[in-house]
DNA sequence: CGGATTTGACCCGCGC
DNA sequence: GCGCGGGTCAAATCCG
């Protein structure tokens, strides 16, 4: 059912093992052959995957210590003005060139175990954004630290911060031969590592932030073992820097680079989700809805119905030519990445029904989601962030 | 040529 | 204490 999600987890809550687990892998689609070696590389072509610009109101507290997520795209506030990003899903599409970008929040969904992270919502098309930070780690809930023990001493397995998103994979065969789409945001990553992960028929890929030497930003990047068709990406760490404004101001991201747009899935894949998060992708329909996963039922997020899987090439198709064009204008917030553009299907929209029909508050979930977030975490800084946050609310006038 | 990707090896946390 | 599994390193290779 879901799509996406993000997962707070946190000590022994929401090990992403057992939430992709979860659903029962249905067994590796033909499709994607060999996930992990593209899957970050081939993001770009993706297209299919971009994610909301200056999350910053959404989320009100970047978990992961972009010290500029506060700042506002001013691209943003032209979108959730006029280009329906905050639209009525009923909205008509946007002109050529600047699609609605409602359904950037598609999809997402949040895997809380145990708490709860009120799904956020979106706009009232209530977007399927769901975010969650937390420490936990990936491997049984001892949480990774940023930073490996041979350089820095600190162990690798404690309580860090992490956030899981799950999101629809690209279609395969994107880019590279080997190539897996990995939904693409505003930071260039270099691949430095692949795994193959026990109990799950795909690798997972490793990613650094590239954009800034000293950064200790990564993802892990994996295909859902429930849902092939969905991606696991696991952010750990901060971004100790500000996130590119140019494209080409991304180190070592030529690979990257899409070359071309990716509409037809034939797109260069690249690992690097150098590409810019933007909102240009267009909205058929409303989407989404989070939720918040708190069993087995909530496992299946990240799985992905065939009505998805339709609506994934729907959304490919309506990719613009020039889609890569415009993405070096737009500034974004990687964190919130917690937007693809992509439109989840019916399933989904069902969903965000359910909620809606339960007097979910789209947006006091997302608060509310915000702060959990926040809170989640850090260990010590969370009230510093908190607070600083707040501060950085309050000056902009919020 | 510079940078990204691939891939095997190594290191270390964690569970038993 | 041992073994498993995950995360990172780094050399080789690929690509623009």
């Amino acid at each position: 059912m879901c799509d996406c999600f993000w997962q707070r987890m946190e000590n022994g809550q929401g090990d992403l093992a057992d939430i992709v687990k979860a659903s029962g892998l249905a067994g590796p689609p033909d499709h994607f052959p060999d996930f992990p070696s593209s899957a970050a590389t081939s993001a770009a072509s993706g297209s299919a995957w971009h994610f909301s610009p200056d999350p910053t109101p959404l989320f009100p507290a970047n978990a992961f210590g972009d010290p500029f997520a506060d700042v506002q795209d001013p691209l943003l506030h032209e979108l959730a003005a006029g280009t329906g990003f905050f639209d009525s899903p009923e909205a008509p599409p946007p002109p050529e060139g600047k699609r609605s970008s409602s359904s950037l929040f598609s999809r997402m969904l949040q895997i809380s175990p145990g708490k709860s992270l009120a799904p956020p919502m979106i706009g009232p098309q209530q977007a399927p954004v769901i975010v969650a930070a937390g420490d936990s780690p990936v491997d049984g809930g001892a949480g990774l630290l940023i930073s490996s023990p041979r350089t820095t001493g600190i162990k690798r397995r404690k309580s860090q911060a992490k956030k899981v998103v799950c999101i629809p994979a690209p279609a395969a065969g994107n880019g590279r031969p080997s190539g897996e789409a990995v939904p693409s945001d505003l930071w260039a990553w270099r691949k430095y590592g692949q795994k193959p992960i026990k109990g799950s028929p795909y690798p997972r890929g490793y990613y650094r932030c590239s954009s800034s030497k000293g950064c200790s930003a990564r993802k892990q990047v994996e295909r859902s073992r429930t849902d092939p068709n969905m991606l696991v990406i696991t952010y750990t760490s901060e971004h100790n820097h500000p996130w590119p404004t140019q494209r080409n101001a991304l180190a070592g991201s030529t690979r990257s680079q899409p070359s071309k747009p990716a509409i037809s899935n034939t797109s260069s894949s690249s690992s690097s989700s150098s590409c810019k998060i933007t909102p240009h992708c267009s909205q058929k329909k409303p989407i989404s809805s989070i939720k918040e996963e708190e069993d087995e039922g909530s496992k299946e997020n990240c799985a992905s119905s065939s009505s998805t899987k339709q609506a994934v090439k729907e959304e490919l198709a309506f990719q613009p030519d020039d889609f890569f064009a415009d993405l070096a204008e737009l500034e974004t917030d990687p964190m919130n990445l917690i937007f693809p553009a992509k439109f989840m299907g019916d399933k989904l929209i069902n969903v965000e029904r359910e909620n809606t029909s339960k007097g979910m508050d789209p947006f006091n979930n997302l608060f509310d989601w915000g702060g959990e977030m926040i809170n989640s975490f850090g260990e010590e800084e969370e009230e510093e962030e908190e607070q600083q946050q707040q501060g950085e609310d309050h000056k902009r006038g919020l």
